[in-house]
Formats: structure tokens, C-alpha cells, sequence
DNA sequence: TATTGTTATACTCTATAACTATA
DNA sequence: TATAGTTATAGAGTATAACAATA
């Protein structure tokens, strides 16, 4: 018979359905797993979600800056370096200084560090297939048409806690 | 027609519509853009989101041991002492001990507790008629039942990973 | 033995400020 | 002056393990 979810209780605070700090934990508790499921999906290669994230841009976009990487993905530079400084040691990328800017790098993946990208890419398939997977196309679409109106309105009026405006 | 989205980039990685990372990454923006909201509606109220949410907890459900608020908020056992304890130290709630379990706690909210209990709702309200006011019940509705489904696949799969040998 | 709460610890994420070297 | 990157630091969130008192 239908137990209670496990674990996590998201209805606990009242319904989500009408009740807006249900529905507020609700988004917590969603992007908490998403992240937490990747996380376990990635461990076998040594690797987490923020490297994760830095790998596959770099596959995209080739050669970045690390200011550049962190526009990309909602970094902060600091954050940037120590993501870097982890990549580096794990051999999977490299900064070499940019040509026409010697204060900026131009970060490259190493052959390791695209065989990494490409690796865990297809571990988060595994990732999304499960979490994703059953969303209709216009369930899809309907999700980020939703979730892209919920953050440009709490950017908006957030007091002024601009981001990344760098 | 459409230009691009402002502040926060968060079709940085690809097109959130087909691409699975950087559905996450929308997903993980706009769970902090709406924290980071709510936060700074409670900031002159002088406390956070963890804070609000035992406080309205109490007024909700009247007396309550801290593993009971855990369980209704998703949160650890050791985090719920902390707060308990900022709360305690804020006069907004006292401990007092449960009278037929004396290990436990029936934790109340005091009568300042409880002013700001409601303070901080109106105060959270407006928050959320920004963020959700905009939604239409069956968007919202909608919402819901895609982050719960979201919600339940990832926390099915995610923790059959850890070894946990006894 | 199991559970409530406490403490210690640790890792992640986010953020800021101060600093350097270049531009 | 402004920008790219570094370093240090701090607060918040999450998690676990060891422990005392009680069940």
C-alpha cells in the first residue's frame, strides 16, 4: 500500500498546491536531490558536480578564461579557482595563459580531461534519464517556462543581491 | 523576438529545453534566487529561512519535540539544536521538557515567538506573491506534481549507492 | 537496545574583501 | 582605473559519528 514518501517530508509544512512555503521547500528539497543524485552518479570517477559542470563547458566552448567559465555557470571567480586548482591537480585540465591578455588564462582540458567530460556526461545521462526521462516535451517545456519566470522575478526584487554582475 | 534571458545565465550550458545539465542548472537558480528572496524579506525581522520555518512550523502544529520538527522540515537532528538554540537565545521559543518522555522536548513558540511567527509569514507572503503569484492553479498545480515526480525518481535511485555496511 | 538531544567535526556552497599583475 | 586571478575568511547548509540520559 502507499506509504508516505521516504525520507523527506515536502508536503510537511502544509500543501504546495496552495501553500507557498510547501511549494518553496518543494524546490529545495527537488534541486537537492537532483544535485545529491548526480553527485552519487559521478563518485566512481573522483569527480562532483562542480567539476562536472566546469568539464563540460570546456568540451563545448574550448578554451576559456576562468572569469569566462564563471559567467557561464553562475560562479564566482573565487569559486573558479578553487575548481581549477582542483582540475589541475586531478590532470584533467590545464591553465595556460591567454595570448592577447597575459593577466587572463586560457584554460584547456587535457586528453584525460576530455575522456573525463564526455565520461561523466554520459554518467549524467544515466542521471537525467531517471530524474527527466519521463517528462513529455511539453511537460519539458512547461518546467523551464515555469522555473525561468520563478528566478527572473526573485532577481528582480532580491534587495539588490545582484549575482554575477562582474 | 525573444532576447536573452537577464542576470543569471542559466541557459549558459545549453538550451535547458533539450539539455539535461542545463535543466539542473535552472533548477538549482532558481531554488537560491528564491531563498536568497525570502531571506532578504526576513533580514529586518532579524532572522532567515531556517528560522521561519520551525517558527511557523510551531504556530502550525503547537508543541513539538526537535526530532518532530526534523522530520516536518527535512532537517537533521544537529541542525534543528542549532537553531533551536538561536531561537532560544532571540526569546521567540523555549524548551520545555515533554511530560511523558522526558528525553524529548515539547518545544513552544513564546508570545514574541508567535508575533514573529505571523510577522514573518505576511512578511514571506509578499515574497511569494513575486515568485508564485503569477502562476495560474493549473500552472502551479502543474509545478508541483513535475517537482514531486522530479523529487521521488532522484531520492529513489540516489542513496542505493552508499555501501552503508551496518 | 533504541531513541532524544548534544557536541564535535567536516565538507560544500556562496560571498566578500584585500591583494598582485596586468590592461 | 579597471580587470583577471589569488588568497583568506566567513556564514550557511548538509552530514556523520560519538556520547549521555532516558525509554
Amino acid at each position: 500500500m502507499d506509504t508516505e514518501p521516504p525520507g523527506r517530508a515536502p508536503t510537511a509544512l502544509g500543501d504546495p498546491r496552495s501553500d507557498d512555503k510547501a511549494l518553496g521547500l518543494l524546490l529545495a528539497s527537488a534541486h537537492e536531490a537532483a544535485r545529491s543524485s548526480l553527485n552519487a552518479e559521478l563518485r566512481p570517477l573522483g569527480i562532483e558536480t562542480r567539476h562536472f559542470g566546469i568539464l563540460v563547458t570546456l568540451d563545448r566552448a574550448g578554451p576559456t578564461s576562468q572569469r569566462g567559465l564563471g559567467a557561464l555557470l553562475g560562479l564566482d571567480k573565487s569559486a573558479v579557482v578553487r575548481i581549477m586548482d582542483e582540475l589541475e591537480r586531478l590532470g584533467l585540465a590545464v591553465r595556460k595563459r591567454a595570448e592577447h591578455d597575459r593577466r587572463a588564462y586560457a584554460i584547456e582540458l587535457t586528453t584525460e580531461g576530455r575522456r573525463y567530460a564526455r565520461t561523466s556526461a554520459t554518467a549524467a545521462d544515466e542521471v537525467s534519464a531517471r530524474l527527466f526521462g519521463w517528462l513529455s516535451p511539453a511537460d519539458r517545456d512547461r518546467l523551464v517556462t515555469l522555473l525561468t519566470g520563478i528566478l527572473t522575478r526573485a532577481d528582480d526584487g532580491s534587495t539588490g543581491n545582484e549575482p554575477n554582475r562582474s
